[in-house]
DNA sequence: CGTGTGACCGTTT
DNA sequence: GAAACGGCCACAC
């Protein structure tokens, strides 16, 4: 049994650079669907971990660590407007949010 | 042990 | 098109 804090580690420090994940994709990976909050809380007290990396679904960044993120990203080859990530520039894995969706 | 809060998400009004 | 509401999970008090 693994702690949400050990999965929503993992998945994030297993994001490799130029990529960002959103915190709901983060909960989903981490086996915790719906658990996007918890995400954030977890990072916010969780490090050691790429938490720049993480992006809200929107690729909005952290109200308070936007500027921080923004930096950060753009280290990693992202570019960020506004403090927006912007898909084009970093490798889309959500931040599209265009995604196709199970069906049932 | 119960309540409140949070770096959220998706749908509806 | 924008705003509002509820729902999900985990942690702190």
């Amino acid at each position: 049994m693994v702690t949400f804090e050990e999965a929503v580690r993992s998945v994030v420090a297993a994001i490799p650079p130029g990529e960002v994940l959103s915190y709901g994709e983060v909960a989903e990976e981490a086996g915790h669907p719906g658990a996007a909050r918890a995400v954030g809380n977890l990072l916010r007290r969780a490090t050691g971990l790429p938490w720049w990396r993480v992006v809200a679904a929107d690729g909005r960044l952290a109200p308070h660590l936007a500027s921080r993120q923004a930096a950060l990203l753009r280290a990693e080859g992202v570019v960020v407007r506004d403090g927006v990530v912007v898909p084009s520039t970093a490798h889309r894995c959500d931040t599209g949010r265009d995604r196709p969706r199970r069906h049932p």
